[in-house]
DNA sequence: ACGCATAATACTGTATACATAATTATGGAT
DNA sequence: ATCCATAATTATGTATACAGTATTATGCGT
C-alpha cells in the first residue's frame, strides 16, 4: 500500500511556514531563525532549508547569502505594481471563461455567486472571504490555461503577505458584492467583453480601497 | 573586503543546470542523477538538491517524491496556453512602455533595432537572436515593473525548454524583422495602442509559424 | 517457460557534523 | 569616554553518514 500523496518533509514544513506568513505569525521583515524552527519541528535543518527554498521562489521569503532568510516586505510599489497585472490577467480570465463556460460551469458559478450573496447579507465577513476566492478561482478554472492560473495565485500569495489586501475588502463588502453581481450578470448573458471589463475594474477598485484605507505596507529594505 | 556578489554554492549550480538545460544537453523526460552530477561537479548532494528546488520552482524540472528529478517536458498544450499569455502580457509592456519612454530611451530602443536590422541584413542568426532578445527585453524593462518582467521571464524560461521555440524564428527571420519595424514605428509615433496590438500579434505569429515547423513537443509523461 | 514472491541493490530523503563567514563582545589606545 | 581592532560567538553553508523506500534481480512454484 502506497500512500496516494507521497508528500515529502519539506513540502509540509514549506507549507506549514506559508500559513504562519499568511496568519502574520511571521510578519513581514522577521528573521527566520533556521534552528529554532527545526527544533520547533523537531526536524533537521536540511528539510527546513529546502523548504525555504521553495517559500523564497514564490516570494514570500527573501534568501540574503551568508546573512540568512526573512519574510518578504511587499512595498507599496509593489501593490501599485501587481494590482494592475492581476487586473489585467484576471479580466482575461473572465472573458475567456465566458466564451468556453458550459451551462454546467455558470450554475456552479452561480450557486457561489449565492453563498457570497448570504454571506454578504448576514454579514459573515469570514464566509464572504471564502466565497470571494472561490468565485474568483472558479473563473480562473474555466480557462483551461494552467499557467494563467498558476500565474495569478503567484501573485496572489504575494498579496496575501500585505495584511491589508484582506481589510480592504471588509470596508467595502457591499461594494464588492455590487461588482461581483456585475460580473455574474456578464457570465449568465455570456457577454465576454463585459466579464472581462468588470472583472479588471474590480480588481483595481480594490486597489483604490486599499490606497485609502490607511498607509501603505512597509517599505522595502534597501 | 566583502564580495560584492556573495553567491552561494546551490545558486551557480542552479545557474549552471539552468544553461545544461537551456542548451538542451539535459534533454526533456531526462532523470536527474543527483550523486553523478554532484561527483561531476566535485560537490555534495546538499547544495545540489537545494538547487534543484530552485529549478523545480521555475519549471525547468520536475520533482517527484521518492523518485528523483526529471526535466520538465513542455507539451504542445503548454505552449498553447503560454503563447497567448505571453502576447497578452508582452502586449501591455509595449503600451505601458511607450506612455512612459523618454526620449532617451525610444533611441536606445532604435539603436537596438538597428542591431537586429543589420544582424538580419547579414543572416547573422545567433545575433539575431540576441538582438530579439535585448529589443523585447528592454522595452519590458521600460515598463518599470518588476512583477511583470518577473512573471514574462518565468514563463519565457519554460518556453526555452522547447527546442522548437529558437527554431521557428530562423524560419521566419524576415516576417519577425517586419513586424520589429511595425513594433519601433508605433514608439517612435508614441502611439501606445498600436504598439500593444504589433506586440500582442507578433507573438502570436511566432506560435503560428511553430505550429507549421513541425509536429509538437513531447507529450508530458502521465 | 512464465509469473509471482522475496531478497539484494540503488537512490531519495533526513540527520548530524564540520567549515567558513558574519555578528557581537571585549579590551586597549587615543 | 569613544572608537577601533581583535577575539569569541553564533549562524549559514557544505559535506558526510544513515534510514527508508523504489527498483531491480533472483529464485521458487506452477
Amino acid at each position: 500500500m502506497t500512500r496516494i500523496v507521497p508528500t515529502a518533509l519539506y513540502q509540509e514544513v514549506a507549507e506549514r511556514l506559508r500559513e504562519r506568513i499568511f496568519a502574520h505569525e511571521l510578519t513581514p521583515g522577521d528573521w527566520i531563525d533556521e534552528q529554532k524552527l527545526a527544533e520547533q519541528y523537531g526536524i533537521s535543518r536540511t528539510p527546513l532549508r529546502e523548504a525555504l527554498k521553495v517559500l523564497a521562489s514564490e516570494g514570500l521569503v527573501e534568501l540574503k547569502p551568508r546573512r540568512g532568510c526573512y519574510v518578504t516586505e511587499v512595498s507599496s510599489q509593489d501593490i501599485d505594481e501587481i494590482f494592475p497585472l492581476m487586473a489585467l490577467l484576471e479580466g482575461r480570465c473572465a472573458c475567456i471563461a465566458v466564451q468556453q463556460a458550459t451551462p454546467a460551469d455558470i450554475r456552479k458559478l452561480k450557486a457561489i455567486h449565492e453563498k457570497l450573496e448570504l454571506a454578504a447579507k448576514e454579514d459573515r465577513i469570514n464566509a464572504f472571504f471564502e466565497a470571494n476566492q472561490e468565485f474568483h478561482r472558479s473563473i480562473q478554472e474555466m480557462t483551461n490555461n494552467r499557467w494563467l492560473l498558476s500565474v495569478i495565485q503567484d501573485l496572489r500569495k504575494v498579496l496575501k503577505l500585505s495584511r491589508l489586501h484582506s481589510l480592504s475588502l471588509e470596508g467595502r463588502l457591499q461594494q464588492s458584492l455590487d461588482e461581483h453581481r456585475v460580473i455574474m450578470a456578464a457570465f449568465e448573458a455570456g457577454d465576454a467583453e463585459k466579464a472581462e471589463k468588470s472583472m479588471h475594474d474590480h480588481l483595481l477598485y480594490g486597489r483604490a480601497a486599499l490606497a485609502k484605507i490607511g498607509n501603505t505596507p512597509a517599505k522595502k529594505a534597501g
